[in-house]
DNA sequence: GTCTATACTTGGATAGAC
DNA sequence: GTCTATCCAAGTATAGAC
């Protein structure tokens, strides 16, 4: 077997049929990974996601992301395989960190007035540490790499799920809701968090950003106001 | 007239005593402009923007483009001076190109559905062409080059104001227009029609997007319904 | 103005010593 | 597992022939 190269390679990408990478981080039974390679891919891992923030998918070279992260260019190859891969990876950690995120603050959500208070405060977090970014630049990089586009796409589906369920929990229930499709208005929710997120990285435009929230509370409390007290009253 | 595009070019090149957008070779006052000159620009100008569209910021080299102008990589550097100036050309070339038809169109609208409707094809058009798709490339590759933020960014500058003009026109003197303010509005419209291209591109997912129209579609219908006829007869 | 040739740099990826 | 060294491909940019 001389390397486990192609062992832990398995385990941790999981790559099938296709070209490229399947999971994440971790992955599979974790027996025979030791601690200090657990250390080092999640090292490279972080200074991915920083390098991709910062440099954007076109800088995001092997050779950047080590030097950032303190460590060799090589090593890159030696748990990822490609470049490609250690950017898939940080977009699974990111997005998976920031879904649970996000799943525990809507779970306390009853009235879309609350929801936009949450997703306020969401989103001044993914703008001040940038998670969002490495969406876009992976979105955007896409076109750049033979099918990364799909890989892409799949991560990004968890997304409309979160959306549609945030929506659906907080005005499914009422008259609009039964008028526009939550999956419709879930996928135009994360389309515009994603232009915001853009807009806002291209100029100190952040608090342009955040006005558009607040003027979403103000139509939230109408709605309310309109619709009836609580939603979630008419089973 | 002949071409504008080498006022354009002027303009582009004149940039101050940042480090973006320095002079190359040639281009000095344009009076010495041949004809043979003009036709190759266009040409690099047209497959830089094919290039932006299909392979991305991080695919979008000299050489890539200078082959699918049919044209010589030394080129790219004599007539722009540099990649990203002719990036920039191009970016320029698409938005003065598309502002032009966005005005076009949007004259002729009075109420919010009109508008609506005319947004939904325009967006139909500058989905299958892939305009937006270079405008979203740039602005994502504009982290991984130093300057190049700024230059983007005031290119944007007049599709804000575009959008603010239409919605004003709009809906500027109905009780919705004088809650929220035109200039945010039009900040998030401009957000969610760039993370929309974003998506579409994503996947097939260019229904997907579509759908959002015709639900604003029915929105803008209700929203007539209520405030009145028409938002232009009450001066 | 356009082409070929070339200098120089960066980046992906592998080999092999430790 | 990690590091150094290295190969090779691709990119920017310039020089000089046509």
């Amino acid at each position: 077997m001389a390397f486990d190269l192609s062992v832990c390679f398995e385990q941790l990408l999981n790559v099938e049929g296709g070209e490229m990478a399947k999971t994440g981080t971790s992955s599979r039974l974790v027996d025979t990974v030791s601690p200090r390679s657990a250390g080092t891919r999640r090292l490279l891992v972080d200074a991915a996601i920083e390098t991709l923030r910062v440099d954007g998918y076109a800088g995001a070279s092997a050779r950047a992301i080590a030097e950032r992260a303190g460590s060799n260019q090589a090593l890159v190859f030696y748990h990822f395989g490609s470049v490609v891969n250690l950017l898939l990876a940080a977009l699974d950690a990111v997005s998976s960190d920031r879904l649970e995120q996000y799943d525990a603050a809507v779970d306390k959500v009853g009235s879309p007035a609350e929801l936009v208070d949450v997703a306020t405060a969401i989103f001044r977090q993914d703008l001040d540490a940038g998670y969002v970014t490495v969406l876009v630049e992976m979105i955007a990089g896409a076109s750049s790499t033979p099918g990364l586009g799909a890989e892409v796409a799949a991560r990004i589906g968890p997304w409309f799920a979160f959306a549609e369920r945030a929506i659906e929990k907080s005005v499914g229930g009422s008259p609009l809701g039964s008028v526009l499709p939550a999956g419709d208005v879930a996928y135009g929710v994360v389309a515009l968090y994603l232009g915001l997120e853009m807009l806002s990285h291209l100029e100190g435009e952040r608090d342009r950003s955040l006005a558009l929230f607040t003027h979403a509370k103000q139509l939230a409390g109408l709605f309310e106001a309109i619709s009836g007290p609580t939603p979630k009253e008419t089973p």
